[in-house]
DNA sequence: TTCAATTGGTGGCATATACCACTTTCTGGA
DNA sequence: TCCAGAAAGTGGTATATGCCACCAATTGAA
């Protein structure tokens, strides 16, 4: 299986990951396009639906996303009127987030297609293949890496 | 198995592998900082090093990644003058590219440090566990989602 | 009660990536 | 030879993400 074209660069963990994630992310945004959404935005919609109204940094920590990030993604969703925010009751400081009638309706249209690319995917490697490279993902992004604040050796 | 802070998303092929993305891309990005390049750049410095003055298709078939993407992610590093680019010998559509003098050292510099960062993430999974998880993402990879081009049959 | 520290978000800036419309070269016939 | 098509890049536009500097509430003392 190894090809001949990937040399050297596959041992780098991070390459090797981010390289996947090219590939896997068109695959995925080819099959949502119809919708008009990208893989992003569909699992951000996705979080938001199942967060219950969630506050913006918890949606960024459930992702592990920036949180400033997950603004400037949200932007493009509440342009087209797919989420709205709003100010929490008990801190003013804190923005929840939720779907609007439309967000839901066109998340309900992207899960079918959604699902198609997860059949597919599937299909192709295997879905105890495709569990465990889950797991394996999410053990990754599960891990602390605590920095030793610096080694201003070198 | 499962967090209680993940829910759902998590059976998302493509989300996972984003979000396992964003943690490790931040950790590469962490220790190479001091080199000042990202992760990105550190691999595809080492992409155009090994690949013997490879021409920009050349580079993006190996990295799996758009043509016009490499164009636009090669331009700080040309503009840094750790990359050059030349034409073709014989093929003037051929753009190839090299590293100058000082890429070469911006390159060692970085693989001091990259190498820091691959030996910590592999000291806390497991030297198997990471060749394990670079295997499946190169399956991942390789494979061949050709879209049946719209479905217009019955 | 008052103020320093903390917490939650915003905006600006830079890189990472993709797609599309072109432009320039090549190549393969007729 | 000449032209239709293919092949390789470029530039523009849009989203994805991160960091940093700020601003606005909150909180926790003193």
């Amino acid at each position: 299986m190894s090809q001949p074209a990937l040399p050297g660069l596959t041992l780098c963990n991070n390459a090797t990951l981010r390289r996947a994630g090219r590939k896997l992310g068109r695959f995925y945004d080819d099959v949502l396009a119809p919708s008009g959404l990208k893989g992003t935005q569909y699992g951000l919609l996705y979080q938001i639906h199942i967060g219950g109204e969630p506050a913006m940094g918890a949606i960024a920590e459930a992702l592990i996303m920036d949180l400033s990030a997950l603004g400037h993604t949200l932007k493009p969703l509440i342009r087209d009127g797919f989420v709205e925010t709003f100010a929490d009751k008990d801190d003013r400081r804190v923005k929840r987030v939720r779907l609007t009638p439309q967000g839901r309706v066109k998340l309900e249209e992207a899960m079918k297609l959604w699902s198609a690319a997860q059949q597919r995917f599937e299909a192709m490697v295997g879905q105890e293949y495709a569990a465990n490279l889950r797991a394996a993902l999410d053990h990754v992004a599960a891990l602390d890496f605590e920095m030793p604040a610096a080694t201003p050796s070198t």
